[in-house]
DNA sequence: GACCCCCACGTGATTTTATAACATTATCGC
DNA sequence: GCGATAATGTTATAAAATCACGTGGGGGTC
């Protein structure tokens, strides 16, 4: 489902996944092959947009455009929201991250590379986001899409409900 | 999607708004197995909700809530939006209607009644909205989640795409 | 190198979507 | 009727997203 997991003991600070891991090492990591790709793809990872992703690397969670458009500031960008929506437009068109439309806020893929069609799974009590893959379009969808003559290109899938660490608190 | 032409006395396909039916008719009895079910079950369809419901039975497509709103206030009623919110919070929290998170909208039920965990083909040319049953729970993100320990309590799938008439529309 | 053009960025303003807060009115159970 | 509860009306504001327009940097082409 999201970052492998590190038995290491790097403390992690995010919920992203609902698993720890070592935390800075998958940020690193992530920017790297996000470089790699655009060098070899052509595409431009402007410091902008760079910074974004680092950001929603770091934060490992669910932003809100304005969030993010906060953290931009404090790191001596432009500071209107055109700037942020921007550099999000762009990395999510391109895979690096996605959008939550459930919250309107974006996070980081978590299979970055690999082409897929992601699905959420949202806390609501915590609001920690963990990306799974999934196919909607090879089961009842798909089959009601192709009786209908529609012609899916995308698909949002967004599970709500309580992630392992809420449901232990509620326990608790 | 259209408006209401055919007489179709065809299969109204109450499940897929891509296809031609008697729409007057659908509106009414939509509207009636509303009124019936909340008599049944003690819910208060008041004016503004019903009328709510009925803007949406009537338009048969995704509207927003400010849209709603004008149609509301061409109606008489109050024209704040708490007014179109609290009716559509009421009507989605009963499945009367659905949220189309993607585009920030709202139609009305097309399986009412039936408890479901509904998907929506949203076509990117017209906007029109159809409802088809999904079980995202069941396939890949549900045994995602097991594994993850998280527990879904309810699932948006949206596929974008193009509709028939559109694809027509493109091809002619 | 000089030029041009495209793309990305900076910025101000505005639009669209949604909620907070609080007073008032209608409805239900008794 | 009467009190509790739920729904509505209204004002104000917050949050999310886009428009419009000007500036500047980086590659090509010659």
């Amino acid at each position: 489902m999201t970052s492998e997991e590190h038995p290491t003991g790097a403390p992690a600070s995010a919920t992203l996944g609902f698993a720890e891991h070592n935390h800075a090492e998958c940020v690193t990591q992530a920017l790297s092959e996000a470089e790699a790709r655009c060098a070899r793809e052509g595409l431009r990872l402007t410091p902008v947009r760079r910074k974004v992703l680092e950001l929603l690397l770091q934060e490992h969670r669910a932003l809100g455009a304005y969030a993010i458009l906060d953290l931009l500031r404090d790191a001596g960008f432009g500071s209107q929201p055109p700037v942020a929506y921007r550099a999000l437009d762009f990395l999510s068109g391109h895979g690096f991250v996605h959008k939550i439309e459930r919250l309107n806020a974006f996070v980081a893929c978590a299979h970055p590379g690999q082409s897929h069609s992601p699905a959420f799974m949202i806390c609501r009590l915590c609001d920690a986001v963990a990306e799974a893959q999934s196919a909607p379009a090879k089961g009842a969808l798909g089959e009601a899409a192709r009786a209908a003559g529609f012609h899916i290109e995308k698909t949002v899938v967004e599970a709500e409900g309580v992630c392992p660490a809420c449901v232990d608190k509620a326990d608790a």
